[in-house]
DNA sequence: GTCTATATGTAGATAGAC
DNA sequence: GTCTATCTACATATAGAC
């Protein structure tokens, strides 16, 4: 409240829409004028926030890091058994992504492209995820479900919920679907998923 | 036979150090330069055999989108029963990719680039997608699975066989795995993959 | 804090010698 | 067919006025 100046507005104006030019065409296809216009201010703008194309980059793919992996590890954690926890997971991974259907790419994206630099932004949720592990090891002992690496299973977790949103246009495309046929592909995954693991995991 | 020039020589070296440049960095983040360096040759031979950067990219991905689809559909046509069907395939697949560990992500990228105007490079094989539905069908009417959607099948397969290529550093660093580690994942994959989805759909 | 104008670097593409 | 040298375009980044 020290500072009257449009600052802080203008500075999420731009992370804002750096964010949506960003996440549709990656870093290396991004243009700061794109960026600028999106923000409806000027390209000298950007560089006096953000001094450069870099720094900026880096503020998106915090935030996107941040939202993927909060949902991700978040309702695992929460959940008092593992079917539950499965459903949760599924079922908030789909609403959060129907919203941004391009973080998944996104994130995949440059990760590929710039492995050691990008590792410190992913690096929260770690202990979600021991207790993941501890979950299904629970489960297991219960005799609930086979015998089955945690790791294992949450990387098939990921895959069902992440894929349709990387491969979208090839699905959409295979399967002849246009905007809205994929948007109620998701919605029936919203729920199918959750039992497609569940079933193949049951004692 | 009639022709004693290197052409044909040097156009697949350009081809193979393209589709090894591409492949890695994407199209927009690749440099010309760096092709004709892999390549060992000059930067403008790059133009004299392929016009533009955009040709050059269009040689490189039809065959990656061939690599991968043939694969992809290859062994689903040819299977007797839907349960080898699926062995196969994941197992194909693996071993494909793993020696193209980019392959995944770099077309997802990319048709996500420009869906328009790659749509094309991957309309073969339309014809086998017609045959997996009908493996599908049939094994239900047999009572040897429950019922399930195949394209929702399909779109779970596709998603647990490539997933981990197109996250690999996400993954390797959620998991702590180095490059050996993440072949080892892969090859036990392998077999565990094919018997996750049978479990799950299993009458 | 925001703009216009400009500098700087680099990438794609061409011309022309060999 | 392959090279060196060069042109052109454009994107990032800076200088400086307001």
């Amino acid at each position: 409240m020290s500072r009257p100046e449009k600052e802080a507005g203008t500075e999420q104006r731009i992370l804002a829409a750096a964010r949506t030019v960003f996440t549709r065409k990656g870093m290396a296809a991004a243009r700061m004028q794109e960026v600028a216009d999106e923000a409806g201010i000027n390209k000298a703008l950007l560089h006096y926030y953000f001094r450069d194309k870099q720094r900026l980059f880096e503020g998106v793919f915090e935030g996107s890091a941040h939202k993927q992996f909060d949902c991700i590890w978040g309702c695992l954690k929460e959940s008092p058994g593992l079917f539950d926890g499965i459903r949760s997971f599924v079922a908030a991974y789909m609403d959060r992504m129907i919203e941004d259907p391009m973080l998944p790419l996104f994130i995949a994206q440059e990760m590929n492209r710039d492995p050691e630099g990008l590792r410190p932004f992913i690096d929260r949720g770690m202990k979600s995820r021991q207790r993941f592990v501890k979950l299904v090891e629970d489960a297991h002992a219960r005799g609930e479900i086979i015998d089955i690496d945690p790791r294992e299973l949450l990387v098939n977790m990921m895959a069902l919920c992440a894929h349709p949103f990387i491969a979208r246009p090839m699905l959409m495309h295979i399967h002849g679907m246009n905007d809205e046929a994929f948007r109620r592909m998701i919605i029936k995954r919203r729920e199918s998923v959750a039992e497609f693991i569940i079933r193949s995991i049951r004692a």
